[in-house]
DNA sequence: GCAAAAGTGTTGGCATTACACCCATGG
DNA sequence: CCATGGGTGTAATGCCAACACTTTTGC
């Protein structure tokens, strides 16, 4: 790296055989994915400064220069939510000159999956965040949409073979529920026997004897997810597909 | 974006809502692949500073602020290797405190795919740029075999259900070439009749009525990627896995 | 004539899909 | 007793992996 294409009169103070380079500013927006039950979110807030005041944005923040990017991320979902130890995960970084037009800003972008709930007493007050269904989202500013895109696609990706659907559940759910979350997430109809045996027969999930009795008359068995029966697989070399998903779109949930 | 966790003394001579962030330095770093029939290699450079004058370091440069970051991968590759047009993607951006000992350095990492043979002459000379198999790397400067790492990891999975492969090879290549191809990128030893079976049946390669006579006797026939029919893959929704992996990894190539 | 690489067809097993009916319970 | 959601087994299909022999030709 630094060996090329990079003299330019200098106007920071870094030293060495980078003295002659300029910085910029360096920010990061997140994506905060939640589940509540029925349909995939995502946490979007006013934006809060002319001229784009009121208009839909991700949440984010500027990187500072005792702060790693992905403690910058950390911190503004942590702020925004009140929730620490997220998953959370880089997804790309938007560099273009012109996308913030008011100033040269390079932002990384990164997802969080939360679940809607915890967060929904801490929300509402700062600059109106709001639970926006994916399936019908508002114009936003700059490239939001561009990172909601990338986002979305690589948690539709990612969810084929990773469980990472797990961070946006409780820890206990139903199999309807595990399915409906999927379903939201890849926009598909998944097959109910196949879901849940497939998932079954992979040992990931574990049978609770509790029951969720609220949403059917009968009720329906908890289960959780199976940690270490994960971490064994991926160590065995399967990190497969672990949710069918090959019929076409027909309607979710 | 920038609405909370942001306020610092300013430095820099941003002006409206910004005014108040301080700016970093921000690089690219590039893995450069390459295949040169046999293994798949990585374009590496002598790092020209102390304290690492003469380890090995992919290949960068800062990013200036009237460039995008994208514009600065592409310049460090077409000034490395003389070549414009490459394929070319952003993987990840390295964002820790004390990743470069002497300064914060944002670094975003791309991967290039190039064909080797045409850089040859090119090279060399400068910080003595060398191929280098990914099969025994040497060590390197910061966090660069981080990278390398990561850059690896995209292309196996990438190469996987994007024919991306084919930007490794000249426009000509034989069945044979592009099998060793996915032999070494995959460290596997896919299967000769399935391989070409899978590829032909898919239809993604045309076969030309030219022959390669020089690596064997009887003289192998020439494929060329066929765009169009990928195109029309992808846009009925089939973008598949094109290549039969499964096997454990036996000796590539 | 033989060494060296190119080329090709078939089969068994497994995973995935598709599909329909019974269960338990609260009201 | 019935409406609602929960839960399960099986058969057909298609895809993938495994496998071995023939062809060509330069030397």
């Amino acid at each position: 790296m630094h060996t090329i294409n990079n003299h330019l009169p200098g106007e920071g103070k870094v030293q060495g055989y980078h003295a002659q380079e300029i910085s910029l500013l360096n920010s990061v927006d997140c994506v905060i994915f939640g589940f509540d039950g029925k349909d995939l979110k995502v946490l979007l807030v006013r934006f809060p400064y002319e001229p784009y005041r009121g208009h839909w944005s991700l949440i984010g923040g500027f990187v500072k220069p005792d702060t790693s990017i992905d403690e910058a991320a950390r911190q503004t979902v942590a702020n925004m939510t009140g929730l620490e130890d997220v998953y959370m995960e880089q997804i790309y970084t938007f560099g273009e000159v012109g996308r913030v037009p008011s100033e040269r800003v390079i932002t990384t972008c990164y997802y969080a999956l939360i679940r809607v709930e915890p967060t929904l007493p801490r929300l509402s007050k700062q600059f109106e965040a709001t639970w926006i269904s994916v399936a019908k989202l508002p114009n936003m500013v700059y490239d939001h949409a561009d990172m909601l895109d990338r986002a979305l696609r690589r948690l539709r990706r990612r969810v084929r073979y990773q469980p990472i659907g797990f961070e946006l559940l409780p820890p206990k759910f139903t199999m309807t529920e595990l399915r409906s979350l999927y379903n939201s997430i890849l926009d598909k109809d998944l097959e109910k026997r196949n879901f849940s045996k497939k998932l079954l027969i992979m040992g990931l999930l574990t049978k609770l004897d509790e029951q969720n009795k609220v949403t059917s008359r009968r009720g329906a068995f908890y289960f959780q997810f199976n940690e270490g029966k994960y971490r064994e697989l991926i160590a065995d070399g399967y990190l497969l597909e672990f949710v069918a998903a090959k019929k076409p779109n027909k309607k979710a949930n």
